[in-house]
DNA sequence: TATACTTGTTACTACACAGTAACATTGTCT
DNA sequence: AGACAATGTTACTGTGTAGTAACAAGTATA
């Protein structure tokens, strides 16, 4: 037996690490080459298995996409409770999310997630994960209304703002380099402080 | 023959024509199944054509993929230039630039360029599509900058606005559709507006 | 140490689909 | 009319790759 993970242990702790690593894996290649263009051969390869070892842990190929999204986005819905525990104020729950969440779209699986796109996903797959999607969506909408009573937001159209908000924060996947300058808290205070404040210029208070 | 275009009209031009058709329905297809679920059979039953007849008018797959991305990319630079022709201050520019990109992004081969994402691509039609996508961001970025120096844009990071920019608009190809109630110009304000002023209240002044 | 389960391999099948060859029809120009 | 180019069709090939069958070896437990 290869050792695909460091050290001995109990069976199925084994068997749990070894999924672990193939989906983070699956999803590294992912983001590096397509969906469409990794082929199982070359996860099995680079894993150090042969291609028929994967289906012990995964059921197809479509299987592990849909694994790295919904881990995504389990990411994702653990960011939202902590805001809605963590925040008092409409802006301050969204500073709390924001900043979790540019660190989930820096990371394989939120990276795969975005940068996928949900056509590759299969029509029940797409359909078991819209409902992470839509709550998550409607909850942003929701702090901004809550953000706009207690006077922390201005008023906006909280669907458009949420759009933009999700639009701005998603496309970091595209462009974000592990190894480059720019650290994942840094960008949350960039985007923080442009959404915040606005490019045009206040005048002192 | 069958008439994939309405009238009768000179052979050079039909052919034109029916080039620009395939190319549009093919965008509409990648937009609404993804580039690889889209097959060339789909595409021809589409055209009222049998699969071969594609040939006549394109390379191959990749090549109809190529030119929806570079007629998209040549759009967007002539919104460029169109901005900085109008606009005077920076953010004007900015404002003009953004208008028009609104309109890209919600037309098929905007979305096209976007949904597909260039892992679809082949190396040699990414590397010539290069060009154009740097020029794009480097613009903006210096209409930022010009912005700072005149006055009509606050102080900021112009590479991170950018990004922040580019990511909110170009999200906009996912979740826009044409027969929604959102009219891109409305868009286009309400993005703007957010942008502008930013989320927190100003002070009257 | 025999037995059964887990994990892995080699060798294969099935199939979708891009791309091509060879043939048919229509239109244009002298 | 006759020739040649443009446009299309039917029938096929080739390939990449997801998924499977059958077999092998290692490992825990009685």
């Amino acid at each position: 037996m290869a050792s695909w993970t460091k050290e001995i242990q109990g069976r199925e702790e084994q068997r749990q690490l070894k999924g672990q690593a193939l989906l983070r894996t699956a999803a590294r290649l992912f983001n590096e080459t397509g969906f469409h263009q990794t082929t199982l051969e070359m996860l099995a390869q680079r894993l150090g298995v042969t291609k028929p070892t994967l289906y012990y842990y995964i059921k197809n190929k479509d299987d592990i996409l849909f694994e790295c999204n919904r881990l995504a986005l389990m990411q994702a819905q653990e960011a939202l409770e902590k805001a809605q525990a963590e925040g008092t104020t409409g802006l301050e729950k969204l500073r709390v999310l924001v900043t979790r969440y540019v660190h989930i779209v820096t990371e394989d699986f939120g990276i795969c997630l975005i940068l996928s796109g949900d056509q590759a996903l299969t029509q029940e797959n797409r359909q078991a994960l819209r409902t992470f999607r839509t709550t998550l969506d409607h909850t942003v909408r929701v702090m901004l209304e809550e953000g706009m009573r207690d006077g922390s937001i201005a008023p906006c159209n909280p669907k458009m703002v949420t759009f933009a908000l999700f639009g701005a924060f998603n496309w970091i996947a595209h462009w974000y380099k592990d190894d480059g300058e720019l650290k994942p808290e840094e960008i949350a205070e960039h985007f923080l402080s442009l959404f915040e404040n606005g490019l045009v210029p206040r005048t002192k208070s």
